[in-house]
DNA sequence: AATGGACCTGGGTCA
DNA sequence: AGCAACAGGTCCATA
């Protein structure tokens, strides 16, 4: 289990207003952490009236980055209401939560009856899975890596979470040929529809929509396939009430927990045999809420780059079962029994919001493949010329789907044109970020 | 065993 | 201003 450091945080970070300057101490675990030092942003204005209720995880930054955790596509319960700062569900509790310099701070905005206050703690250091450092676990990816090395330093503390079973099968059967912020609005709908609501407990502060637990499969056995197409699902109807049956049929949410003790092949076995699962979307299931730590989702973002990195002999092939078993296994292979983590970091390098930040690397391929065989003879250049080519100094604006799009066009060619521009960027030497981002 | 098409919908791109 | 192609796949029908 990670520990905060006992060391008070910056001066600079302290908040001076009164409110916030009194002795209330806020529990972090089984220690009180003094208030005094609940920096600037927790006790800000706009959002926080007063520090109570406040609490600390305890993690350095190298060990969890909302930005890099929440809203990277692990899972769709969480709203972005601030500056690094969410408000989401976690269980039965409405939680919001919010960056800090060098740690994360957290409270409870509202809760079902049930969910006992003292259980809190545990539940948010389960739930960000704590127990694992992955601090440890980066150096060891690092080391066996270069192109991990490269990138890692730019997305730091993407933690990989521990959701509920259910929830996260759900959030994952209505991502097929789908784009998060629809999917996003769909687990929304599923949730407001037919979930317990949550009663807020601290609504002096918060004036946004209800929160709703995550449907029960009870709840959802209530739910037709109209409803859910009503619900804009789409195709998707079909495989939630088509699984919420066949769960229920298999055991419910109590079948679905004993997936977590076995091996992961085995969950991954079972899971496939619901309507709307396959391959990827049991491997999410199974890596974000049954500990399946080894797992690699292999999508299109993943095939990408494994085959730029680690498996170039199937560039250009389908992602069939077969090669999503290759590159699982090359991952593991590569990164050992948390393949599942590190491949989350590099997933998120390949996101078209994060394209870029990494300078030489994926916005150099990005570029490229939007400018194609122009581009070819710079690279023959060498990497300064590459360098101006692509923009280093963020003019470029080319990103997105037009150049997905030229990719397919262009073919092989552009593939090989982005090899080697990879190529000449590694050896360029590269700034990453300092402590801060 | 592998490949190709269909499938709902809507936010972001491009002409 | 509209539109087409596409999106973090899966299923089913074919050779």
């Amino acid at each position: 289990m990670l520990r905060s450091t006992a060391r008070p945080l910056l001066n600079s970070t302290i908040n001076a207003r009164p409110s916030c300057r009194e002795y209330h101490l806020i529990k972090h675990g089984s220690r009180p952490v003094r208030p005094g030092s609940l920096p600037n942003r927790v006790c800000s204005a706009g959002m926080a009236t007063d520090c109570a209720g406040w609490h600390l995880l305890g993690t350095p930054r190298e060990e969890l980055r909302l930005e890099h955790t929440l809203p990277t596509g692990q899972s769709f319960r969480w709203r972005e209401t601030g500056d690094d700062e969410y408000i989401g569900v976690i269980g039965q509790r409405v939680v919001q939560i919010r960056q800090l310099e060098d740690d994360v701070a957290w409270r409870i905005i509202g809760r079902a009856p049930q969910a006992a206050e003292a259980e809190d703690t545990a539940v948010l250091a389960d739930y960000f899975n704590l127990s694992t450092p992955l601090a440890d676990l980066v150096r060891t990816w690092s080391a066996s890596c270069d192109h991990f090395a490269r990138i890692q330093p730019y997305f730091q503390g993407a933690r990989m979470l521990r959701q509920d079973p259910t929830e996260t099968l759900f959030q994952f059967l209505c991502s097929s040929n789908n784009h998060i912020s629809r999917i996003h609005g769909m687990v929304e709908r599923l949730c407001s529809g037919w979930g317990t609501r949550l009663p807020l407990t601290r609504s002096d502060e918060y004036g946004g929509p209800a929160h709703h637990a995550f449907p029960t499969l009870d709840q959802l056995a209530a739910v037709s396939e109209a409803d859910l197409r009503a619900a804009g699902f789409g195709y998707r109807a079909r495989f939630v009430t088509g699984s919420v049956a066949r769960l229920r049929a298999l055991g419910g949410e109590a079948w679905l927990a004993t997936l977590r003790a076995g091996p992961p092949d085995v969950a991954v076995a079972a899971l496939c045999t619901l309507p709307g699962v396959g391959p990827k979307v049991a491997a999410c299931a199974a890596l974000f809420s049954l500990d399946a730590h080894a797992l690699v989702p292999v999508d299109v973002h993943v095939l990408a780059l494994a085959t730029r990195h680690y498996l170039p002999a199937l560039r250009g092939k389908a992602l069939t079962p077969a090669l999503h078993a290759q590159v699982q296994a090359a991952f593991v292979a590569r990164f050992g029994a948390h393949a599942g983590w590190a491949h989350n970091t590099l997933f998120i390098s390949e996101l078209a919001r994060y394209r870029g930040r990494v300078p030489g690397t994926t916005r150099a391929e990005e570029v490229l493949l939007a400018r194609g065989s122009e581009v070819a003879e710079e690279v023959d250049a060498g990497p300064d010329a590459c360098a101006r080519v692509v923009g280093m100094d963020g003019s470029d604006a080319s990103t997105g789907k037009g150049g997905r799009a030229r990719r397919k066009r262009k073919g092989g060619a552009a593939s090989v044109a982005s090899s080697l521009v990879e190529e000449q960027m590694e050896l360029a030497p590269t700034t990453p970020p300092q402590a801060a981002a």
